[in-house]
Formats: structure tokens, C-alpha cells, sequence
DNA sequence: TTTATAATTCATGTATCGTTGAATTATGGA
DNA sequence: TCCATAATTCAACGATACATGAATTATAAA
């Protein structure tokens, strides 16, 4: 990932109702949510959702279907790992002790990374 | 960590010259650098650097110390898994196989997240 | 005290972003 | 075909953010 291409995605996360529907897509989960669902669940404009939904597929943070009548959204969990490895990258560069504590959290936040041991912090 | 503090670090983030600002301590690593330092390395004006850092430490991105003459800056990595984490929670609720990924990635590129098996992914 | 260095603050002009109402496109059903 | 629903696009106005030059504050050395 390129330099440019992390501050689009950050700056289509950088703005109070994208990262609200951007959120509400990755809870919803890979079958994703109908751009009307989503206006409702977050009360936004479905015009004003519309720009957001738009500035996120941009920065390739969500994708996109046609299901009948409706456009449906999904978080786009490869990319975001990408700008999270983006922001991680060299963080430990001659002091692997500091990000330690960094690892831990995000493996806790990310419920299923079960893969490292709890002891090992 | 609430929605508008996140927000406020990713815009800080959302910047070309802040990122490269905020990677350069990120990588720097604990002891910092002094803000002319910066400046010479990312090839940016010492007014302009200054607004960047300001806007950073506003984020609670950066912490800074005076040293003599120089202001010694250095990245808040505590912070920044803070708002990591905040992006990725409850990012596989109900599916938890497709958040594993994500966490392979993290655990790969904070190069001492070493207590997770590379053959659990 | 005077001078030089390090960094910040301030004012300004420009550019970009964001929301909204109205109009438009696309699909499905009567 | 005609109508209703789902979503997007467009134009426009207001607000915010950015970079820069000049001035200011803080520290150290002569």
C-alpha cells in the first residue's frame, strides 16, 4: 500500500458519519447491508449517505451489489487490514519492546485472533 | 475510546505531510526527534512542520518535551492502538473466520507480534 | 547585554469538503 | 405501459482546512 492510497482510506474514515456507516458495515458483517437499511440504522439522508457510501468505495474501504431495487454494502475487511498494517509497519524499528503493547490490544480487539497466545504479551 | 476522539486522530492522520511526519517517530521509535530534525527528513517547512505537530499533539498522537533549545517529539503508541483497536471492534461479530485475516496481517506487520504462531493462520 | 538558533504563532488568501433540495436513473409490480 | 420505490447525480452555498511569509517567544552562547 502506497502512501496516497492510506491517506484516502484514512480520510474517508476522518469524518464523524462515514466512520458511523463504515462501522455499521463491518458489524453487519461479509453479507453487508442495502444502502436504505443502512440510512435508517445510522439516520442519515439517503443523498448525503450516498456521498459517504461513494467516498468510502473510492478509497476501497466498502464494496458494492445490485440485489433487485437495492444496492447492497460491504465492509471491505482485506483493505482495512491493509491501512492498519500501513500504520503499523516499521512501528518497532530497534525497539520491538514498544509495540508489544500494540499487538495485544489489536489482537483483543480483533475478537478472533485467538491464534497468538494471551501469555505471551 | 469515543467516536469524535477517533475521528479526530484520523483526521490527523488523513494528511500526506502528518503522515509522514507521524511514521517517521512512529519509527523513530521512544527517544524521538526534535521537531528541526523532522523537518530535514521529511522536507518540510519549520511553520508548516509545526501546525502538522500541533495538529498531531491535539490528536494525542505525538508527545513533546523541551530539550535546550530543540522540542523533542515522539509517537503516542499507546494512542495509536487505541484508535486501531477502535476501528476493528466488533469487526467479526457473528462471523468470526473473516476477521482472522485482519488479525494475521496486524500480528505480520508489528514485527514483534511474535506470540502468535505464523502456522495458526 | 547582544546575537544567533529553534520553534511557534498569526494573518491571509486559496482551495477543498460537505450538506441539501431538486432532478434523474434503475428496477419491480399493477 | 404506468406508477412506486431505491438510490444516485447535480448545482450551489457555506464552512473548514492548508500553506506561506512575517512577526514573536524561548533558549543558549559570545
Amino acid at each position: 500500500m502506497e502512501l496516497s492510497q492510506a491517506v484516502t482510506a484514512l480520510s474517508a474514515l476522518a469524518h464523524e458519519g462515514r466512520l458511523r456507516v463504515f462501522r455499521e458495515l463491518v458489524q453487519a458483517g461479509p453479507d453487508g447491508l442495502a444502502a436504505g437499511e443502512v440510512s435508517r440504522r445510522v439516520d442519515i439522508q439517503p443523498n448525503t449517505l450516498s456521498a459517504s457510501l461513494a467516498v468510502l468505495s473510492h478509497a476501497g474501504l466498502v464494496t458494492s451489489r445490485r440485489d433487485g431495487r437495492s444496492i447492497i454494502y460491504s465492509a471491505a475487511y482485506e483493505r482495512m487490514s491493509q491501512v492498519l498494517g500501513f500504520l503499523l509497519r516499521d512501528c518497532c524499528n530497534g525497539s520491538p519492546e514498544i509495540c508489544a503493547p500494540i499487538a495485544a490490544i489489536l489482537n483483543a480487539a480483533a475478537c478472533c485472533g485467538g491464534s497468538s497466545s494471551p501469555t505471551g504479551v
